[in-house]
DNA sequence: GCTGCAGTAGTGGTATGTTAGTATTATCAC
DNA sequence: GTGATAATACTAACATACCACTACTGCAGC
């Protein structure tokens, strides 16, 4: 029943956030299969700690709908929900939007300058064809908007109703996604921030946010077992 | 150190369940006021019940920040942030506003009927004074536009987020707020959903939501050890 | 072969014991 | 009296033990 699993533990720090990172992470990246049952007792044996460390974790991560636990029956990651990614998704674009509004107002030449070089480095990434890593500095543009906002809290939101749409995501990391107009329109983004435009910033993020919505049911179709 | 708490456990659930909505209430009510120090031992006896489930909801409530424990020290009842009140205002101004507009089109007659039901118990509890239900039928309506327009998780995203601004609000309803304005505002919600008018709608939610905002700093003059 | 029920293995929920870190307090040297 | 330091009295973090419930398995009766 063992698994091929990510764990790397930082002797510092709680074991309980240990747990919780490694299987977040690990859900997250599709390594534990949506609708996979677990059982506290294998996560004793896969990460060689207590049950109560183990249980808090799965608290946190029920609490964000990663997990399903059903009383003295057993969890199992929770399968991807297209409703609940469809939510997240109009969250996100509504507050994101938004924000980039302000972005134009608050953010300095320093931080636009950063998001440049973010940019940068995603078309070295593309060139390579290093999607993992370029889906990583995705999430880094965006949030280094957010953050330079003093909007930290509204990402963390946004984080955590992304659950199930992030998995959609890195489903289709597979095939190819349309990177080059991904990128291009990073550009026009920071364009428009640069240029404090911002009906211009919040069409460009809008569209960019829509463009990653295509292909859902073709992938509900091809992965049948991972969705409710 | 023993302290009047509103307790009521429901025999049948989790007791985990019991102690988190219990401490959330308390806290969410200012009878557990911001920057008290509340022990693990201390929830024990006045519970009546482990450790193990009194853990388990205060890893629950930390993630929301409603709670915050310092390993081997103790924990406090999170004092009021303002920035944080500041964040989820915008975040529920943001998300409300996109959702009213939706609800132009999603809302049937019914739905649009049972809001003006809303507003009358509204203005029922105005009239005597009973300010704290009034407060519930307020989140009440709120709630019910967002549910009806299938953004169930929105609102709970919200309600997540509005753990320090809702506390500012309960403070404030010792004073006399403008509820006759509110209530106003409230018709004219309505009517512009009615009316399918969704930036008239828009508008008048952003001013609603705007109302609430003012005399922050003069409150926290007047509990300054409540807040951060 | 099918149905019903008793036994049992396995699960999560809860209670309690143990460990390790922190802050305070009492004590001793000066 | 003042400073350093050792004892100790707290805490939360972690480990383990126990309990109640579920679901399956296999046998008995038909």
């Amino acid at each position: 029943m063992s698994i091929q699993i990510d764990i790397s533990r930082d002797k510092r720090g709680l074991i309980r956030d240990f747990v919780y990172e490694t299987l977040k992470k690990n859900i997250m990246e599709l390594r534990l299969e949506p609708g996979r049952f677990i059982s506290e007792k294998e996560l004793v044996e896969m990460l060689q700690v207590s049950r109560t460390p183990i249980r808090e974790a799965l608290v946190k991560l029920t609490q964000e709908e990663l997990i399903e636990t059903t009383p003295q029956k057993g969890s199992i990651i929770s399968l991807i929900d297209l409703q609940h990614a469809e939510e997240s998704r109009f969250v996100r674009k509504t507050l994101e939007s938004a924000v980039v509004r302000e972005a134009c107002e608050l953010l300095d030449k320093e931080q636009v300058l950063h998001l440049q070089n973010l940019i940068s480095l995603q078309e070295l990434c593309e060139s390579e064809q290093n999607y993992g890593r370029l889906f990583e500095l995705d999430e880094e543009f965006h949030k280094s908007i957010m953050i330079g906002c003093g909007r930290g809290r509204t990402w963390g939101l946004i984080q955590q109703m992304a659950t199930h749409d992030n998995r959609i995501r890195i489903l289709r990391l597979a095939s190819d996604s349309d990177w080059k107009i991904i990128l291009a329109q990073h550009h026009g983004i920071v364009r428009a921030i640069k240029e404090k435009d911002p009906d211009q910033a919040d069409k460009m993020i809008r569209d960019h946010l829509e463009l990653l919505l295509i292909e859902k049911e073709s992938l509900k179709q091809k992965h049948t077992k991972f969705f409710k």
